[in-house]
DNA sequence: ATTATGACGGTTC
DNA sequence: AGAACCGCCATAA
């Protein structure tokens, strides 16, 4: 058993994705930094393969923008969490995505 | 060991 | 503002 803190790296990003706590959210780059490491790739990768038992919806990409292929399943789950969003649709029409995370106020780090 | 991929990040065109 | 390119890191084949 070597050390306890020998955890693979799937444990320990799935366990700072678990720290996050609701209404805020957290990069992948964020997470991985927070590993020491920079696999903001590596930390999707483990999302997609064993985020189906964390909150992946408050890990957001750089700028809020939620997960490629589940922006649908992550609104509901804002809204559930009283996330700050930013609606494209509030005052400009603005096409670009259906809605975005207001990282400027929701980011959130495991060191306070 | 080498190659290819991916819920990414940032820079450049 | 949108698309393309490169870089970085972990896992799978």
């Amino acid at each position: 058993m070597t050390t306890p803190e020998h955890d693979d790296f799937v444990s320990r990003v799935l366990g700072v994705v678990e720290s996050i706590p609701a209404g805020r959210v957290m990069t992948y780059g964020g997470v991985a930094a927070e590993l020491g490491s920079r696999a903001a790739r590596a930390v999707g990768q483990v999302m997609a393969r064993y985020g189906s038992d964390v909150a992946w919806w408050r890990v957001v990409r750089s700028g809020g923008h939620p997960p490629i292929g589940h922006e649908a399943q992550a609104l509901p789950h804002y809204e559930t969490e009283r996330t700050p969003l930013i609606r494209a649709v509030q005052e400009r029409a603005t096409t670009d995505a259906a809605y975005r995370v207001d990282y400027a106020a929701a980011r959130w780090s495991p060191r306070t």
